[in-house]
DNA sequence: CGCGCAAACCGCCATG
DNA sequence: TACATGGCGGTTTGCG
């Protein structure tokens, strides 16, 4: 996913390198070269931590220290499935939240009880420390980073190449709630589309509510349970990212902008939009235009 | 900024 | 009994 990311001018902003301590890891179903050593986590930006396929084995001293030293040197590490044990053995995620494929969650808090595991989450953002749930929700992870990193325009359309949705959930949530297969009954996921797909029009929660068949009451529940976000919460939040798309892509006016997301005065707009964001719309956009 | 009003929120409880 | 639903109404939030 990050390889394939390409910023307006053509380029490509990101360098990926696979390294380990040997140069070709074999795990039970295929075999990874890894043409780089250890050596490259001094230089990373970004440090993806994969998964394990025995949480029994040793975590090698080399690759602790190397991450703890890429960490007090800045580096953004983030890991994908169990390769929370790896942070965890690490001691960087002490005191923090985090998050690993569910059927490992219980095992982690035993071992490591000064970690709060969060299994029903797709990922957890700590700013520097990242750790995502199963494989799948390490795209969501990189997604998520793609956007604070170039913006939404761009990591629409890394998602675009990857056949997957660009926002599971949202917003400013830090944590998305992992739809586990056999809830389906009742499932947000449509009422969530055509929030996403019509910023614009009537979404108070009254008419939500018809639209998802069920009661004001319920809805409310189900947006808490599954989002971690109350409905009008969530809607502001869809028509905020509305608003940094249009403000990124186009050279609509603020006033146009606002109206486009769904925003019924400007003065609203500028408003919600920096207590979101945390400046003003077209310093937005031209930081984000660069300059 | 402040005003007045409507919507949203959410604990509580009754119901199926 | 366990659980999901949804209505009520007091309080808070947010819009114009």
């Amino acid at each position: 996913l990050f390889a394939r990311v390409q910023l307006a001018g053509g380029m490509y902003p990101y360098l990926v390198k696979i390294c380990g301590l040997a140069k070709t890891v074999t795990t039970d179903h295929c075999t990874v070269v890894a043409p780089y050593t250890l050596a490259e986590l001094q230089n990373a930006d970004t440090i993806i931590v994969p998964g394990l396929a025995d949480l029994d084995v040793d975590i090698p001293d080399a690759l602790i220290h190397g991450i703890r030293k890429a960490h007090q040197r800045g580096a953004r590490i983030a890991s994908i499935c169990s390769g929370a044990f790896i942070l965890a053995a690490t001691g960087l995620l002490h005191g923090l939240k985090a998050t690993t494929h569910w059927l490992a969650a219980e095992e982690l808090s035993r071992r490591y009880p000064g970690i709060e595991v969060d299994a029903n989450v797709l990922y957890v953002d700590n700013g520097q420390l990242r750790t995502s749930a199963g494989a799948a929700a390490g795209l969501d992870l990189v997604l998520h980073m793609i956007r604070t990193d170039f913006g939404a325009a761009v990591a629409a359309r890394a998602a675009r190449i990857a056949v997957m949705p660009l926002e599971r959930a949202g917003g400013q949530a830090q944590f998305i709630e992992r739809r586990i297969p056999s809830a389906n009954h009742g499932s947000l996921q449509p009422l969530l589309v055509w929030i996403e797909t019509n910023p614009c029009g009537d979404l108070s929660v009254a008419t939500l509510a018809e639209k998802g068949a069920m009661s004001i009451r319920s809805l409310h529940r189900r947006f808490v349970e599954h989002t971690g976000v109350t409905p009008a919460r969530w809607v502001l939040n869809a028509r905020i990212r509305r608003a940094q798309e249009l403000l990124e892509t186009t050279s609509l006016s603020v006033e146009q902008v606002s109206h486009e997301s769904g925003f019924g005065s400007s003065a609203t707009f500028r408003a919600r939009f920096h207590d979101s964001v945390g400046t003003s719309p077209l310093v937005y956009r031209r930081t984000f235009r660069g300059e």
